[in-house]
Parts: structure tokens; C-alpha cells; sequence
DNA sequence: GAATCGCAAATGAATATACATTCATTATTA
DNA sequence: TAATAATGAATGTATATTCATTTGCGATTC
């Protein structure tokens, strides 16, 4: 669901970077109003407004306001899955690499807290609204969990008997929670690198293979 | 912010009964409409229908829609946080705490499976829309388990070094994350109490004391 | 015991507002 | 000049809230 123009007529290099552009300044606007205000709250002239263009010209780009919201999970979530994996695959340690999952996850909350907030709240909204929408971005991401879990416990430095569907949302869950107060007042008793931190090396010794 | 119309009046024990009736119904009716729905897309006659009750008749009960969210945050987990506070006082051991308080977590998600995610949306939405209404409710439930594990680490139970105000929220995230998916497809791998004892044994090996 | 009264509670049609979306018009570009 | 892109005022819709009217019920009178 993006960009409407492109459907059928291929078009210039030049005329493609330019229509990105816009394409792109809508969505940023958009992580913007929908941060500060909700989903609903947000009025369409509000991230009009936001992105310097007029109200109609959105439409030109997005097929309506869920479509907006769509293209965010599925752009945004996007680009973060492609490069974690490439970071962990530099890694040869399930446990570095689970450490490195959740200071990157923080990392990015905290250097692109809007877009946190977006898709934090809106995954837990966007099943009631966009019932047909599968959120299959959101479930390759968490499930980069699972994997290392599973390649843990393959190369015996993670207990059997845990089982990864669970570790990973609970893995998952407690860095969301974490970073979600966070957000809400910065001005906090811990860091949020200290935050992510203190949860990989609790959860790492709750997994741990005894020895 | 609830009843309107106790205001001036003293009422006969049977008339209070019979409005409080009222209330709850519409406050049940409103939960099932918002799990359904969620709370911006129920419309205020869903709920009425829902309550067997006119439109109007709402507003003798609350004074608008965010009003009957707010009483649903205000009654309900109050009520919530009266019981496993009093369950856990029974306890001695912080350990059996924690546990105690994950199954019963887990227990409330099966059990009142609409309110949980009428709780779980709006917990993230709210923040956008009401942002005078300061969560205190929720603030106190949490706040359970950061006492537990203060009362932990004086006990030499738990690790000094973690920070319960993480901690907490970690814990708290793990079963409200893994709830979240658990309600989304019921039909899973595992039961809700089998992530209870999971999420409770990997985070209270991760933060025992080693001795 | 029936008839009447008065008041609180309930009703639901009407109102008012807010806003997503459209589209006739204008600007830009090649 | 023709085609494409952008504009923003106008439209239509949806629905939260109101309020004039009706209903229900206990008390009072005869």
C-alpha cells in the first residue's frame, strides 16, 4: 500500500527521487502528529500542515489515513529489520548477540523516539481498526528473538527448556515496557542504555545453560 | 469522575442499588464494545445497545466517552489491585511473590479476557488523548512488584545491583507482551499459566542471589 | 383499593461539529 | 503546449451530545 503514483507509468530517474521525496516528508510528518496526538486524534491537515503540502496533495501519495499508518510499520520496521540482521550476523555468540539486540532496540528508541511511540502504540490499537492487516513486519522482528534463542540452546549455552515463543515476547515485552516509560519521562533514575543492560544480563543468567 | 447523580441527593439503599446496577452495566457493556472495537471506533450507541439502555441514558452515568474509559481504569483495576495485594500479604517468601503475582496476572488475562485488552490498547493510547489523567491506578499495580523485589534484596533474596524500577517494568512488560500475543491467537503453542512459570522462573533466576 | 400527583429516571430523535476525502482549478515542468 | 503535480475549498458522513418528552413508581388523598 504506498505510493499511488507509480502504479502504472515508469518514470524518470529524476521524477522517481523527487516523488520519493514527498512520499518520504509525508510519512516523517506523519511519525510526527501521529507521536504527539494518536492515530485518531490526528488530523490529516495536521500532518498536511507538518509536511508543507496541502491537504489533498496527501492523497496523491497515500490511498487514506490507515494507509499511512501501514506504510510507516512496513517502511519504517523495515529498514531496522535489514540492518540488525546485518549486525547480528557479525556476531558469533548467542549471548553478545542478544545483548546487542536490546541495545539496539533502546538505541533506536531513544534516537527516533516519535517513530517509537507510533508503532508502539499503534500495535496494540491496530488490530481492532485494520483487522485484515497482518502486521508480518512486527513478527520477523521479534522472531530475530527466537532464533538466537534457539541457536543458543543448539550450541548448548541456553537451556532446553525454555521455550523460544515465549522468551521472545517476554525478551521482546520487557525491552518495549522499559523504553515505553521512558519515553514518558525522560527525565528518569536510569539511562536507557543502563536499562537495556540490566534486562539482557537478567535475562541472559534466566537462560543460561548451568554448568 | 463517575455516578452524576449521587451529587446532591442522599438516595434510599434500594435506589443506590439499582443505579449501581446501571453503572456497572453500562461499564461491562462499554468493556466488551472497546475490546471489540477499541474506544475510538465504539460508538457511544454500541455501547448503549450492548447495555440494553438509550444513548442518552449514559449521560446520567458518565459525563462522555473518555469518562467511561477512565471509570473502567478507576473501577476495575482498583479492584484488581485490592485483591492481589491482599493474596500477596499472605506470603512470605519474595520468590513465591513474584510467582504469585504472574499466575494471577496471567489468571485476570484469561479469565477477564475483554477488559485485558481494553486495558493493554489504552494503556499506550491514553497518554495521547487524555493527558491531563494521570494513570495512578496502573502506576500502583506495577508498583507491586518493584516493593517485591526491594523487599527481596533486603532479604538477600535478590541481587543488589538491579535496579527495581527496571526491573519492575521488565517483568511487568514480559507478562503483558506475552498476554498480548496469547489473547491475539489463543490457539498456541503453550498455555498462558505455562508462560506464567516461564516468564517467573527466567526472571527469578536472573535476579537471585548467587550464594 | 383506586385515582391522582410529583419527581426521578429513561428515552431517542434532533443538533451540531469535526474532519476525511474529492475534484475543479491552478501551478509547474519538460 | 501538453502533461503532470499540487492546491484547498466544498462535500458528505458519521456520531457524540443534548434536551423536550415519556415512563415508572412511591406517596398522598379520597
Amino acid at each position: 500500500m504506498a505510493t499511488k503514483t507509480t502504479e502504472n507509468t515508469p518514470l524518470s530517474p529524476e521524477k522517481a527521487i523527487r516523488i520519493q521525496d514527498k512520499h518520504r516528508k509525508i510519512i516523517l510528518a506523519a511519525i510526527k502528529v501521529f507521536a504527539r496526538k494518536g492515530f485518531f486524534s490526528a488530523r490529516i491537515s495536521d500532518i498536511a500542515q507538518e509536511a508543507e503540502v496541502a491537504d489533498g496533495t496527501i492523497y496523491l501519495y497515500f490511498n487514506n489515513k490507515y494507509d499511512i499508518l501501514i506504510s510507516i510499520f512496513e517502511e519504517e520496521i523495515g529498514k531496522i529489520i535489514v540492518d540488525i540482521k546485518e549486525r547480528i550476523n557479525q556476531e558469533e555468540d548467542p549471548k553478545r548477540m542478544l545483548r546487542l539486540f536490546a541495545a539496539n532496540h533502546m538505541r533506536l528508541v531513544k534516537e527516533r523516539k516519535d517513530l517509537s511511540e507510533v508503532l508502539q502504540m499503534e500495535l496494540r490499537q491496530s488490530n481492532k481498526f485494520m483487522r485484515e492487516y497482518r502486521n508480518t513486519r512486527f513478527i520477523e522482528y521479534v522472531d530475530i528473538i527466537s532464533r538466537i534463542i534457539h541457536k543458543g540452546q543448539e550450541l548448548n549455552v541456553f537451556r532446553k527448556d525454555v521455550l523460544p515463543g515465549v522468551a521472545k515476547r517476554a525478551f521482546f515485552g520487557a525491552l518495549d515496557e522499559t523504553a515505553r516509560l521512558w519515553i514518558l519521562s525522560p527525565t528518569n533514575q536510569y539511562t536507557i542504555e543502563e536499562a537495556a543492560n540490566q534486562i539482557s544480563s537478567i535475562f541472559l543468567s534466566g537462560i543460561e545453560q548451568a554448568n
